[in-house]
DNA sequence: CCTTTAATAGTCAGCCCGACTATAAAAGGG
DNA sequence: CCCTTTTATAGTCGGGCTGACTATTAAAGG
């Protein structure tokens, strides 16, 4: 960081992208905005925009957020850096270094215009066409880190409302990380670390479906998962 | 990434810093230059520099690296992006925003100058003070991130020379994590994890030191651990 | 030649986990 | 009203990984 006499170069716009996640009726969704303008317009896209000169890039990503979510309170939800973009020809008209962000969102709420001209919409993860810029990457890796950290986090519980069951819970996980569980195994797992979930103390949820009435379960304060909760080793093709 | 005619408030300067580690003499240790200009001049900071208009933050870091290293060929090593920096107020002079990166070397070559004025020196983990700018912080996320990292992948080969043994190998873990681990179950759990290292055909080491000489192994193929070699709990105090 | 040192081999019990079966408690249909 | 369906929850059993530990091998040094 030494030698600022160097700095007789052109200097960097820098954004902030977000992956925001949702699971709506059992399936993955990504919140994406169509672009208007080119270029890639009519392309979707990550929702994002500039840092602004007195912001860091989490707080711009978190005002992103609550921009585009329409979403009054954002001080809860799960924000966490994933990597920076910043490839030099990554935006064709100048150069652009990208901060990206994971967000995970428990239920989903309607996604409106947000302040910019752009229409935000859920879309289900992988059926959107090709993404502007390098936002496919983007979502990608911000997919395989999601799945990646349910192994060793408790990061799962970001997905699911402020009270749920373990069904819900294991729905999360399957939804993510496209597998299937047993469920009296992976209710064993989460019971036996401590801090994962907590009992809601006097209730059961009965009016829901046809079936015994599931317990209720908050997010515990444990953050990490020891020993992990690895997902299942797909050996029919090894990818 | 809508609203580009919002871009109506001052650039950012983009630059990447590295937190650089080797072990030598059985202890981690770090790469640090020492600052000649204000502010913090005089003391010790995280090598690093600005990124160009032509390259992209890895580029960079790998130019950078070859550059305080002194190493000819940096292309095998271990590099990896850490995490972005942008707090408004991180550098006092301009608004700096900083892709910071970490590095693995195996053997240790003496530090040299480089070619900026300042003065490059490999200094023991833990036991520089306080750093310039938010180095401290960059520096112990880092560590943190190599850490965890050892535990599922298999990040540690990079911290050993072309052929090594499974002692060595073990020290490097001990290091790191700044725990004892057990050697006939290391090694058990090395060897039963395929790719992990392998055998070098018809040699093995003696001249070193006293004892029965140990075979020779040299890094896999595989990059992930599965199941992962986690690190012993420390129970005795919480932290 | 004996001791020291370090690598390697092997043992054994406990625990976690995958696979599986059994029971309980609701809704729905005849 | 009973019986089936559905879902949650409880329990069982064997294998594999792991921590703790002991034994053997192969060198160096006095």
């Amino acid at each position: 960081m030494d030698g600022y006499d160097k700095y007789a170069h052109e200097p960097f716009a820098v954004t902030v992208d977000l992956a925001v996640f949702t699971i709506r009726e059992g399936a993955l969704h990504v919140l994406l905005v169509e672009r208007g303008q080119e270029p890639y317009a009519g392309r979707w896209a990550l929702p994002g925009g500039f840092v602004q000169p007195d912001e860091s890039a989490e707080t711009a990503a978190r005002r992103e957020l609550a921009e585009e979510t329409g979403l009054s309170d954002v001080s809860g939800l799960h924000l966490e850096q994933l990597r920076t973009y910043s490839e030099p020809g990554r935006d064709p008209r100048m150069r652009v270094v990208s901060v990206a962000f994971t967000a995970l969102l428990p239920d989903a709420p309607e996604a409106h215009g947000g302040s910019d001209a752009a229409q935000a919409r859920w879309v289900p993860y992988g059926t959107a066409g090709p993404l502007a810029f390098d936002h496919d990457g983007i979502l990608a890796d911000a997919h395989d880190r999601v799945g990646a950290k349910f192994e060793y986090t408790c990061l799962a519980t970001a997905f699911c409302p402020p009270e749920f069951t373990l069904g819900e819970l294991q729905q999360v996980y399957e939804t993510v990380w496209g597998t299937a569980l047993d469920r009296p195994n992976f209710r064993r797992k989460v019971l036996a670390t401590p801090g994962f979930v907590e009992a809601v103390p006097g209730a059961a949820r009965l009016t829901g479906g046809r079936g015994k009435p599931a317990a209720l379960y908050r997010a515990g304060t444990a953050t990490a998962l020891h020993p992990p909760l690895l997902r299942p080793v797909r050996e029919g093709r090894p990818a």
